[in-house]
RNA sequence: CGGGGCGUAGCGUAGCCUGGUAUCGCGCCUGCUUUGGGAGCAGGAGGUCGCCGGUUCAAAUCCGGCCGCCCCGACCA
């Protein structure tokens, strides 16, 4: 039991706790390239369910994957104003290959908005194309100054979704339908609540018309935005002539759109829901949803006890609701160490399988979250487990929910008192807003919080506030307000 | 790019001020005993003390330079 075993808490300090925890239960490592992180298999695990369940979403609604270059021409990227204003500072640059100096540079893509676009224009003639609904599954590169693992890496992992329609309408709704898949990935796999909504010109896409968001609320009340669904108007459509013969013989751009999410969401589930003891998976996400140790003394008991846990796996892998099962029949740990270990990996489930269970026909199962223990008849472990997994799940977007709200304020509140807020605890804070850059870049000068969101309707208060919490004068719309990841 | 901190075994560290056989814990290997909340005993392996140079009979230690990483600020999914 020596203290180096245990994780700085939360409270101590929040960033130590956070690195130590994703090192010690080996999500991801540093590398030997400044800025960049190796994602190890635990952390990969939560990613591949996370593919899987958003990959299953996109295709429902007709989105088929593809794959296009790591490589952009620089002067792709320069064809859209904003947009390259946006990426040029944060790009890496391939100057040199084959040992010759290149003729044009090569951008290695921070988001594929324009070699994709140009695409879409080869294969776009008339309406009867478009849709085009495509997603792809890479790693972009970023230029970060400063870096985290996880939540700001130089590399990182992430679909992008891009779409190209008829209509502005349709752009629009495709834009908030993805959004809305987002947020149910968020709240049904990771158990992360999300406030929706829409950015503010200074937080928008280069080169989007307008942005949307899932905002979640980390443990020490800070806002991490999970991912954004980008409504691109004919921007790009116009700087790559992708360009459609309409129904009735004329010519126009078509209206398009895009959306990602990244591996930094897995740096949003950790801070979400790991405690000082270590991680907790939602069972969903959980690569293992439940782990049995195996407990013996002697010989025979090993072989027993062994038998009867192999048995279970394969019992429970294909049961009504398949159960994803891991057996730690590891030799050189005790019962004890191997019940801190699979703590601090986020397991949701851990079965303890001993001698006197077997005796009684049960075994002890144990709840990650609540770290609750209760015996159960092996009969019943397959509807037990499945039903605890499902309560697991919801308990830990339920205990999120009320974290957030606990720490999330509403109604007048004058600039000062929100100074102090932000100053103090943090926390999301909804309030008046006029609309102008001014305020919102005052505001953030002097509080460093921002506007996360201008909160979709479900999201805002009871009453809308009357005047912006800065200038008094008449809000324009209800923003919320946090200091960001 | 500014400010701070750190580089000694796989990990965490002592030693540095005041130069002289490289310390301890965890982990690892072997054996025996163990195993229901971080096992015990015995034996063992593992090091260009971040790199380069200087001072000195002698440098982890003193001096100069460089590199890397982490943390805090300015830019950002």
């Amino acid at each position: 039991m020596a203290d180096d075993q245990k994780l700085t808490t939360r409270e101590a300090d929040f960033g130590a706790w956070y690195n130590e925890l994703v090192l010690k239960a080996e999500l991801a490592d540093y590398s030997a390239v400044r800025g960049c992180m190796v994602i190890r298999p635990n952390g990969y695990g939560i990613w591949e369910r996370s593919q899987r369940a958003l990959d299953d979403m996109f295709k429902e609604t007709g989105v088929e994957n593809a794959y296009f270059p790591l490589f952009i021409p620089e002067s792709y990227l320069k064809k859209e104003a904003e947009h390259v204003e946006g990426f040029a500072p944060e790009t890496a640059v391939v100057t040199i290959g084959g040992g010759k100096t290149l003729e044009e540079p090569l951008v290695v893509r921070p988001t594929s908005e324009t070699i994709i676009y140009s695409s879409f224009a080869k294969w776009v003639q008339s309406y009867r194309d478009l849709p085009l609904l495509v997603n792809q599954w890479c790693n972009v590169v970023r230029w970060e100054m400063r870096t985290r693992l996880f939540l700001r890496t130089m590399e990182f992992l992430w679909q992008e979704g891009h779409t190209a329609h008829a209509t502005y309408d349709e752009a629009e709704a495709k834009t908030r339908q993805m959004l809305g898949i987002y947020r149910r990935y968020m709240e049904e796999w990771g158990a992360m609540p999300v406030i929706t909504g829409r950015k503010t010109e200074s937080e928008k896409f280069a080169g989007a018309l307008r942005t949307y968001a899932c905002e979640a609320m980390m443990q020490d009340n800070k806002a991490l935005q999970a991912n954004t669904s980008h409504n691109l108007g004919q921007n790009f459509s116009k700087a790559f002539g992708l360009s459609f013969q309409t129904e009735a013989g004329a010519s126009e751009f078509a209206w398009s759109t895009s959306w990602g999410l990244s591996t930094r969401v897995i740096g949003g589930l950790v801070m979400t829901h790991g405690d000082d003891i270590g991680l907790r998976i939602p069972p969903r996400l959980a690569p293992t949803e439940l782990v049995i140790v195996p407990i013996y003394r002697a010989e025979e008991q090993r072989a027993q006890v062994l038998s009867v846990a192999s048995g279970i796996r394969a019992e429970l892998a294909k049961s009504a609701t398949p159960i994803r099962v891991r057996v730690d029949a590891r030799e050189n740990m005790t019962p004890g160490a191997k019940y801190y270990d699979w703590e601090l990996r986020g397991v949701p489930l851990r079965l303890e399988l001993g001698p006197r269970d077997l005796e009684k026909g049960q075994g002890v199962l144990v709840r990650r979250d609540t770290r609750e223990k209760r015996p159960v008849p092996l009969g019943e472990l397959a509807r037990t487990a499945a039903d605890l997994l499902v309560t697991i799940q919801r308990d830990m977007f339920e205990s999120a929910r009320a974290r957030r709200e606990a720490h999330s304020l509403r109604g007048p509140i004058t600039y000062d008192r929100f100074r102090q807020v932000m100053d103090g605890e943090g926390g999301f804070v909804y309030a008046g807003w006029c609309g102008s850059d001014a305020c919102e870049s005052a505001i953030k000068d002097e509080t460093k919080a921002t506007i996360r969101v201008l909160p979709d309707p479900e999201f805002r208060s009871p009453e809308a506030p009357r005047t912006c919490m800065k200038c008094g004068k008449d809000a324009t719309a209800e923003a919320m307000w946090a200091k960001a990841y």
